[in-house]
DNA sequence: GTGGTCTAGACCACC
DNA sequence: GTGGTCTAGACCACG
């Protein structure tokens, strides 16, 4: 449970769970099948309420991402590689694509944009 | 005044004017010293209240785009086309990055990016 | 929360909270994590509207002197004491520097205003 | 009239005349007994409405700066440099002495606010 | 006629 | 419970 939460962000804190558990399933950090701590001790170590963690679940499960088994806990879903990269092609890169191609069409061009991606990664 | 409100939209409204007369700013569709109609008829005319329609004008008056004169009414801020392109470069660039490093925490890495950057010139 | 309003003065209400709030923080008397009481409590007690309310806590948010937390509330930020006698200046300086530039407008000249200085600081 | 007015200031016009005018007669700039243009004058001169000429001017008439002679014009008051002193005290220097004061109260000490005249007059 | 401020009341998202 | 957004209406300062 690699999260850090900022509860002053904009972002709501149920979607930075979402984000940075999606981005550890999607990336095989969190592998199939693993379990997940129960949600309150999960709230407690993050110091925050359960409420965000409960609706975090929700959606991840929603999204298939996430198996809740009765009395046992959740897992992560057990996917096949083209599904998961299937599931992170449409929940990462669409949302980029159509970012990257506002900015085309507002005059920035190819090359400013691979530099402001670096500039991303190096900070 | 060609601008589209989703009453609806999870975006909220005055988001939504400031998005799309930020764009004709930048773009040029709305000369610097244009005068923009009076808050209140831009509000009837959308079928919404003046508050969202304040903030709006208020939230861009503040990044420089426009200014208001007393009694007058507002005006699209007078920028030398050197101001209006880092104006431009800056709003523009801002989203893109957001949208970057939240893929970035969702695990994408910078090649990756940089291939889908690709992808969009090319198509 | 010792805040006095004057409906009638020319200064507008949310002006009046803003000024009086801030100078409790940088004085210390609100002390930074602290939390403020809801919006609209505060318009209650006061028997003022939420507006002017919520207009002063986004201005002192823009500042940085306090920090919304979705769902929770507002707080007084933690500020490190350098950074808070460095707002403590800027905005100490800049209403002093509005005031001295009237009066140079109105025609006194630095010896004259340094006498007055002078004068405040002996009596 | 050398005066510069800002359409788009937040002091309003009728203030940033006063605020001129007065420097002017209070420096000895505008004589006694000197005449002011017609207002409509003033009001094409400086590319604005007659209505914050004709406010500020009342409000001069009102503070005993300048006199109206029926069908004649107005005319800068003839004061006795005591009378012009004291004010001149009234005006300007009131309201400085109070800021500074304040500054005082919130730990400025003497030789911090003489850096910002000078500042204030460089600049 | 313009924007600036305020009131009173409502619904929603988040915790 | 909290703040965020919105509606409908009012009064005032400014030009």
């Amino acid at each position: 449970m690699n999260i850090v939460i900022s509860p002053a962000a904009e972002e709501p804190i149920y979607q930075q769970l979402i984000d940075q558990i999606t981005a550890q399933i999607l990336s095989g950090e969190l592998a199939g099948g693993c379990g997940l701590p129960p949600i309150r001790t999960v709230a407690k170590e993050l110091g925050i309420s359960v409420i965000p963690v409960k609706r975090a679940w929700e959606e991840m499960e929603r999204a298939g991402l996430i198996v809740t088994m009765q009395g046992k806990g959740c897992f992560v879903a057990e996917l096949a590689s083209e599904q998961l990269d299937k599931k992170r092609d449409n929940i990462i890169i669409e949302k980029l694509a159509e970012e990257i191609c506002r900015c085309k069409r507002m005059g920035l061009n190819k090359e400013e944009i691979i530099e402001i991606v670096k500039r991303c990664y190096e900070s």
